[in-house]
DNA sequence: TTAAAGTTCTAACAGTGTTAGAAAATATAA
DNA sequence: TTATATTTTCTAACACTGTTAGAACTTTAA
């Protein structure tokens, strides 16, 4: 009888439509004003209901941030995959991380914990983020048609990725006196002096 | 009369051992921990009386955050001032700025809100941070030594610090597992990367 | 129809920032 | 010194937060 089969899609529903009214109180009032009872009013059902979904609240970002990450990978491997030349790839990548960090602002926050608390889930991003053997991969045949053939690969992916989330994160915060002129300035300028930088 | 000298000086230290019982309890627990009762708690005085010192909690960590920069600021005029040449006030900045990050990860987490609610702080960084001045002024001096006197210094100096902020940032995140090793290889990675793509 | 199982709720606990208004301590004036 | 005024401090609440125990209701199985 396909009862059970009915109930955990019914169960399957409540769940989803948790994560669904979380992300539209988070893109109406951002992360902070997430709250359970904001979500239990929004998908009509009581408080502890949710709790027979999600463990706690961190379980609920935890579920976004995997999200997060998962959207980011896959926006990188087409990048990647729109060229075939090493430069052309990461300089892709590059403009890719950036607009997937800008056009979802609540991800990004939340994947790296930017003004908001999420300690316990910040430390997960070793797991989650899988694009930084893809970064390397690159990195490594970048390294491979230059004349430093000397060069850590780990070390200078980390440095891009490390690099490209610093010009994020500085940009993300205050004026909204947007400088997008001087962003991708700046951007163009990271990346083609990171990849000469590796060439030499 | 003294009585008003006296008065003002009492206010002052009541003041001063909330700021200093706050910053106990930061380094005890983290920021996350900071909360108005066990700051009441901690100074044997009630609730309210706190509020006659800061007009709400965000004063409170607005009060540190300005302190962040402030120390900050003196810890890159320190680097600055130990040497002659752009390249190495440039390299001293750097590696004065990274040790500030690290040895003051509280300050640190607070002034650029990684990990915690401190949106409305955070917008304030344009005004408390003088030390962007500070970089400009040697980054356009390191660009009139070079071959690109066309370059613009602003972007360049937004460049240094963004990336910088990102290295310390990515780094700061998860992995108590140490790799110092390769933290210092990155930075002086960065650093000689830097201070090259503007001499070229 | 009754017992068991599963679902959903109300109501609470302990914590948070914040504030109105009572109480106590102090300072001023008679 | 005593009475009034002022300032300081506190109690107690409000409106939130995450979380959970246990009652109530619904559904299933015997």
């Amino acid at each position: 009888m396909g009862i059970a089969e009915r109930k955990s899609r019914q169960k399957e529903e409540v769940r989803c439509s948790i994560l669904k009214a979380s992300w539209q109180l988070v893109l109406d009032d951002g992360w902070q004003a997430l709250s359970i009872r904001k979500i239990a009013d929004a998908i009509e059902y009581s408080v502890p209901v949710i709790y027979d979904h999600f463990e706690n609240k961190e379980a609920i970002l935890l579920e976004f941030t995997r999200r997060g990450f998962q959207l980011l990978n896959e926006e990188l491997i087409k990048a990647r995959d729109a060229h075939k030349k090493p430069e052309l790839q990461l300089e892709a990548i590059a403009y890719a991380y950036w607009n997937f960090a800008f056009k979802n602002k609540e991800y990004y926050q939340l994947m790296y914990g930017l003004g908001m608390p999420s300690c316990e889930t910040v430390k997960k991003i070793d797991e989650l983020n899988t694009f930084t053997e893809l970064l390397l991969d690159i990195v490594k045949q970048l390294i491979g048609k230059s004349n430093h053939p000397a060069v850590d690969p780990f070390l200078k992916m980390h440095t891009f990725w490390s690099m490209l989330h610093g010009l994020i994160s500085i940009n993300m915060l205050g004026k909204e006196n947007s400088r997008d002129e001087m962003n991708a300035r700046i951007l163009k300028d990271f990346i083609t002096g990171f990849i000469s930088g590796i060439k030499e």
